[in-house]
DNA sequence: TAATTAATATACCAATCGGTATATATTATA
DNA sequence: TATAATATATACCGATTGGTATATTAATTA
């Protein structure tokens, strides 16, 4: 990893959180400058604008939650304790430090839906990730004969995708997790109910 | 009503819109300019700054979509067919023109809700009086016995919000109505389930 | 260690930001 | 119709926007 690697990589670590709160629109070069005690010289050397950081700042948000959400399923076995993941984690989501700044998908979504083609692909690619990591969860565990087989996997995964983001964006502009603890419990026996 | 009243109506009437799809951060003054074909000495002749236009945005946004769901409500008597109203109406929500912008609590609440203190409290109140009246249609349906009894009218409202705001979001960054025709199928089963 | 390359800082650019003071129309009232 | 009050336009303000050219420093290689 060379130098510049290096603080590529600490310049998008230093700026994700920003582009998340503050989003596209509202987080500035002097933002970037600041996070980082870097000058504009050095962000320009290492990205061609702020397009750009911007677009690996999603990559690395959504990949953050990605991969705390993938470890916490690699520890279970059984599929009903793996979806179970989904409820016990965002039951919680306002007490996640990384999580602090919200959910990656639902604010670049909205803000970049009509302004921002690249982010809005971005966004929407990583929905369909998440949905069709879902459906496969589904499928084997029908297949396992752990969940009904005449559970519909795509249904059941919008719906879960659905009630977590409509969730989260009450529970981030309220300040309070009733809305997260309601619509949790919920989807934990929307869950239990498709076990075989 | 004065010139100046019509005037100031028609400076929101106009830059609403733009406030939903671009956001607070990313209307500019230029906007509200040509969206209005007024210039700056008429705009801040009739409103003392841009916070003033985006919370009164806010509230012509919100109110636009509360009145027209309140006048569909209005025309059913049983209160199963006032709540069907909101799956009859989000499954089309792509084609309803004065919500192309999007939904103004979801858009509001997911850039406000870290950033701007006053058009949170607005996004907050909203979702707090669109509860309060899915509350009160459900407890009106007990005490009619056109609804279950043991149906918890908090409960239920919150997850009927959330999925409609889950699914709207998705359903605007992919541009497709997949994500709503599932998630109102759902929701039309969830409110046939408490009929008495 | 010297020369070369890579990485960062400085200083600047035009354009745009939100906002204001003042001049000019337009409207209402006497 | 003359006057007063209201409403809109013009012209400007300093600050900030994203971005660039060049100078300087740091790291690598010969």
């Amino acid at each position: 990893m060379s130098k510049a690697e290096k603080t590529r990589q600490f310049i998008i670590e230093k700026t994700s959180p920003i582009f998340n709160t503050k989003g596209y629109a509202g987080t500035s070069l002097n933002d970037i400058m600041s996070a980082t005690g870097l000058t504009k010289g050095s962000i320009y050397g290492n990205f061609k604008n702020k397009d750009e950081v911007a677009l690996l700042a999603f990559d690395h948000n959504f990949g953050k939650i990605a991969s705390y959400i993938r470890e916490k399923i690699a520890v279970h076995s059984r599929i009903i304790d793996k979806l179970l993941v989904y409820p016990e984690t965002y039951r919680n989501f306002l007490n996640i430090p990384f999580l602090k700044s919200g959910c990656p998908i639902l604010n670049t979504s909205t803000e970049a839906d009509d302004t921002h083609p690249m982010l809005r692909k971005k966004a929407t690619k990583a929905l369909n990730s998440w949905q069709l990591s879902l459906e496969k969860h589904i499928q084997i565990g029908i297949e396992k004969k752990e969940i009904k087989a005449e559970t519909n996997a795509l249904e059941f995964s919008i719906i879960l995708m659905s009630i977590i983001e409509g969730a989260v964006m009450q529970a981030k502009v309220t300040g309070s997790s009733t809305v997260l603890n309601i619509t949790m419990d919920f989807l934990e026996k929307m869950i239990r109910d498709i076990a075989q």
